[in-house]
DNA sequence: CCACTGACGAGTG
DNA sequence: GCACTCGCCAGTG
């Protein structure tokens, strides 16, 4: 992996992300060891092929909105998402904290103190 | 080698 | 929370 293109490596991290989860583009970029290449990591799922085995719908921006240009492509991807159970709110976003996925499993517990707020 | 591009992200107002 | 700007850096021509 290490001599490996950039992209495979790419491909290789998003290939790690559980069904149902969702990663960054940043993330997917730092895993992938490319500190800033969150772009890099964009680019790279924009040039895979229609039909590839890698799970590049799993992968959205730090906001939890698809980044997608193309108005057909990101419903492709929200579908394809719903279908695995990802919610998406209103405003077309996901919320990351529920469905981020957390490399380590260990789901983070919310700040002792804070609230709660009526969670689905 | 240089210029330009872009499925990004953090900072600022 | 939204709109903008600026920094990043692999690919492409």
């Amino acid at each position: 992996m290490r001599g490996a293109p950039t992209w495979e490596r790419i491909y290789a991290v998003v290939r790690r992300v559980p069904r149902g989860r969702v990663a960054t583009y940043g993330q997917v970029a730092l895993l992938a060891g490319l500190a800033n290449g969150a772009r890099q990591a964009g680019y790279a799922l924009h040039a895979l092929p229609p039909h590839s085995a890698v799970p590049w719908h799993r992968v959205l921006g730090a906001s939890g909105r698809i980044s997608l240009r193309e108005p057909a492509g990101r419903v492709t991807q929200q579908l394809l998402l719903e279908g695995e159970g990802v919610r998406f709110d209103a405003a077309g976003r996901v919320d990351l904290r529920r469905f981020g996925w957390r490399r380590g499993g260990a789901p983070p517990r919310l700040a002792r103190g804070s609230r709660r707020r009526h969670i689905a």
